[in-house]
DNA sequence: CCCCCATGTTTACAGCGACAACATGACTCG
DNA sequence: CGAGTCATGTTGTCGCTGTAAACATGGGGG
């Protein structure tokens, strides 16, 4: 998916001058979350790698921060991919649903980078708030395997509640883990998850 | 606690040419924790504010980041302590873990940025897995409160579940109302943070 | 065919963290 | 009491950053 062109793209040249700078600079930022936290990636050198003036970043984003921003969502999809994907797997319900949470964690391990700047940069909007369609991809995981998960009869606040829940522990068991704080044990990141499903704690 | 002199301190000169420098940079730390991020208070700004040359500053830390150290090394101190003294003040048991709990939380809706700071350049020890008298002042009140409400018969390693399980909410959810993930309401965080009380949620 | 405008470049500026060389003054010791 | 040492603070500088303004260019639509 990533081609891995550190100099202007050639086959792919859909835009005018030199090529599709715009998806350059996603994917080069992208490579650079793996290396680096968020606030390392400066703008010159992604400009740099893309082989291009500094100045030519600011045609295709007004600023820095709105070309992490692009990284963010970029991010933020992409655990939702997973989630929705191991949660599927796993034959939703509870199994899904600690599926969920699991990939949540680990991709967070995997990514801390991208995991801290979809947050960190992430659109203002209370993504719990919205309905389940416009909930961007990321949380969708989540919401569904719990939504699929809860007594149909159970009022929209109690629903509410246990997604919040849900999403709070393994968003900082992620966090934690990230800061130093715990070490990484996927099994204990398990019992853990598993301990909090709706059913176990009352909603 | 925090005088407010902008130049340089005059009574509580204990130092040697101008005042208590380094005293002085993390009352300003603090206070401009108050009104920005951490990532946007400059090593030259706080110096200006302390009156003193931009590099003056490098006779007490050894560079930015450590002085945003100090910083959050307060901030985990003052966390702490709140949440020692609402759980005290709930009576300890259950009420005193809710209570640490909902401090928490509080905590870092009321100083967004020195709580962040506190976690994202915290030393990478593993707060949980140090004895409790050494674990530094931040995690004490939770792990205490948990430690009382636990069965004193459970094995070390159910305890540590326990103390994980209720740290990972907590930080979970102030993490994701300070990123505009999730309104801020206090009474929903009660009812999240007492439905993982231990006992009810296995071990 | 030509011109327009999206895209990219050059130049410039202020602010940043940090290093090196220098100044100063408070405390110590003879 | 006088000298000198060393912690503390200053000046000057460097390379880097984000970003604004003015200029260049070339591909596609009139």
């Amino acid at each position: 998916m990533t081609r891995k062109d550190n100099s202007v793209n050639i086959e792919s040249r859909r835009g005018y001058h030199h090529g599709d700078l715009r998806g350059a600079l996603i994917a080069i930022g992208l490579e650079m979350l793996d290396a680096m936290p968020a606030e390392a990636i400066s703008l010159r050198a992604m400009a740099r790698r893309a082989g291009v003036s500094a100045t030519a970043v600011y045609r295709h984003f007004p600023n820095r921060q709105a070309l992490l921003a692009a990284l963010a969502r970029e991010g933020m999809e992409r655990l939702g991919g997973l989630q929705r994907a191991a949660s599927a797997a796993a034959g939703g319900g509870g199994p899904g649903l600690a599926a969920s949470g699991r990939t949540y964690v680990r991709f967070a391990v995997d990514n801390p980078a991208l995991f801290r700047l979809a947050f960190a940069s992430a659109p203002a909007t209370a993504l719990l708030d919205l309905p389940l369609d416009e909930a961007g991809s990321a949380m969708r995981g989540l919401r569904e395997a719990i939504a699929e998960l809860l007594p149909p009869a159970l009022p929209p606040a109690a629903r509410r509640d246990a997604a919040l829940h849900a999403w709070s522990l393994v968003h900082g068991l992620a966090m934690l883990i990230l800061d130093g704080q715990v070490g990484y044990d996927p099994a204990e990141v398990d019992r853990v998850i598993r301990a909090t499903l709706p059913g176990s704690a009352a909603g």
